[in-house]
DNA sequence: TAGATTGTTAATCGATTAACAATC
DNA sequence: TAGATTGTTAATCGATTAACAATC
């Protein structure tokens, strides 16, 4: 019966959760739509809705309940459970993701690296398993992930989804260049690095072009 | 007199560029609304309205012109001109950035990595100098450099963003959990790790309460 | 109770899509 | 010229903001 959760609103749920911490963490335990709105720079009425939409309660005349907030939406994003993650691909990127030792700390282990390249880095630096590509189909159904990270080259990024897919990953956390195109069940977020360079770089270019260096 | 770019086809811009770049290497010339909408998984409606806005031009009757339009975002992007970019912390995000040797590639030359933490990791990896923090103030004038890439500890990302901003850097992209908030005249994109997992998780939990594993 | 703030309906705003005239 | 597709105005759709009644 939950109400639907617009796009952008699924977006700033992690944002909600953020702030929720911090103002536990600084001891604060009740908070108005007013002052959250301040904090995160978003409209009050904004904020009422959003929590509305997602059947969250607050009191009255006096606020939401941080506590209460804050476990609400761990429950909503499915925080409450461990989710085990495995990382394809053994380069630079690779290798980042799965020795980023706090996500194990926010519930999100990482299980297992794959290698596509055998040769590629021979250095064992990971602090994971680390299997040959070949032994996806073995090992995967086994390890409990739904969660995968992609730090391939984009030409593999599209057939390695299916098969992850028909293993039963339903997520996917992807870092090529591809624009990869998901089963309806199968949700995928693309960080394209480029992306982000050109945005920024448009972004100084609308600048310079309003007030132009003398 | 260029119209109104609104954020959602500012966020489309790359990927418009990315899509020009392939059909050029695969020998397509001409594209049309409504071809180039199935590829991109966008409404035909939507791309002529967008190369409208941003004032580039088709032909009636055959459609654009890959060469054209792919000159004509660049243009835009300002991805003729060099960006150069420093990298600020030298953990692991830090040393992955400044080690991307792609990016110089694209246009986007690491100048210098700047080190909060001498001690932190002596073994210089980097294929670019790195200097000590204490010398922000003398170095970065003189690197000519608009862009930097925050990978530090959330509590120094706020105070770092508006030390750089008195050195004349006008875009920021951070991988810090800290809501930044930067002046009118600077452009901030944050890409928050935890964010991209509690989304996944939540996606994966919407999933499995529609049709729950038996 | 009076004061404050939520919860929720209604109004507005902006982005996407549809439609069709202009034109290559 | 006829056919096709752009360019652009109008219609629709959805998200954000405003307003205010409900209620702690």
């Amino acid at each position: 019966m939950s109400r639907y959760v617009s796009e952008p609103l699924v977006q700033r749920l992690p944002a909600y959760y953020r702030h929720m911490k911090e103002l536990e963490a600084q001891g604060v335990t009740e908070i108005t739509s007013r002052n959250l709105g301040e904090r995160m720079q978003l409209n009050p009425c904004q904020i009422r809705q959003d929590i509305n939409v997602i059947e969250g309660a607050g009191k009255q005349g006096f606020g939401y309940s941080v506590k209460e907030l804050k476990e609400h939406l761990q429950k909503i994003m499915g925080l409450d459970q461990h989710r085990r993650i495995i990382v394809l691909g053994r380069g630079r990127t690779g290798q980042e993701i799965a020795n980023h030792p706090a996500f194990a700390d926010e519930g999100f282990p990482v299980v297992a690296l794959f290698d596509l390249d055998p040769g590629h880095l021979a250095q064992s630096t990971a602090a994971v398993p680390v299997y040959p590509e070949a032994e996806l189909e073995t090992r995967v159904p086994d390890l409990g992930a739904k969660i995968a990270v992609l730090a391939l080259p984009t030409e593999k990024a599209q057939e390695m989804l299916n098969r992850l897919y028909d293993l039963g990953i339903r997520a996917i956390w992807s870092f090529s260049r591809a624009d990869l195109h998901p089963p309806r069940d199968m949700a995928v977020v693309n960080w394209h690095l480029y992306d982000t360079l050109q945005i920024l770089s448009y972004r100084i270019s609308q600048m310079e072009e309003e007030s132009p260096r003398r």
